[in-house]
DNA sequence: CCTACATATCGATGTATCCCGATATGGCGA
DNA sequence: TCGCCATATCGGGATACATCGATATGTAGG
């Protein structure tokens, strides 16, 4: 899958978990919400944030690959974290699409 | 659940379907796509119709009671025939709270 | 190297969803 | 009332999803 594909089936999927849909809407306002984080927020956030949801370390990560299979988020590594950020074209574009379609 | 009332998660997950996309997009023209239907369209399609998507009944059925429960469809009874139409108002809300909330 | 830490993957278990055929419900017409 | 038709509901089997703890991978630092 290309890194701007939309599946509009597999996206809606993704969002259809509330946890998934708070990890994008944190993701919104990271000086928000991860205002603690050490690194600086450009390059998203850690994946070991997101466990505030209060599911396991294994059950996020599941999560976030999740929202990466369908090209919502993109990750970066640096050294031994992993950081996300939203993939606002992807975003954009689905929801233009949905409300064309729906 | 409130006739107009929205509730995103259930929206999302009933959206997730090709099925109930597909019968979402048919309803939008049904003269385009149900012009062989004996009763005027103005009360909606018939339920029967929708077997088309090449599910069993009972499987259409319950799909169209998904799409009611998360108030997506209305329903009307008319004779021995249920017709079912869009809730273009529950459908313009979730899309604007799903614009902005994601 | 060896250890510590962050993240990903595995295996198991419970739950939800999908789908069907069979049966129930409810209205219509003879 | 009886049978017919449209729709809904039931019961079961198959597949997918959610979740966890345990383990593997991979990076950094000593």
């Amino acid at each position: 899958m290309a890194p701007h594909d939309i599946d509009q089936e597999d996206i809606l999927k993704a969002l259809s978990h509330p946890a998934r849909m708070d990890i994008l809407q944190w993701l919104k306002e990271p000086e928000k919400h991860f205002s603690g984080q050490h690194m600086p927020l450009e390059h998203g956030v850690c994946a070991g944030q997101f466990e505030r949801c209060g599911l396991s370390q294994s059950t996020v990560s599941s999560h976030l690959a999740t929202l990466q299979r369908a090209n919502l988020v993109t990750s970066e590594r640096i050294g031994q974290w992993v950081f996300y950020k939203r993939n606002e074209p992807v975003i954009a574009a689905f929801l233009k699409r949905l409300a064309e379609d729906l």
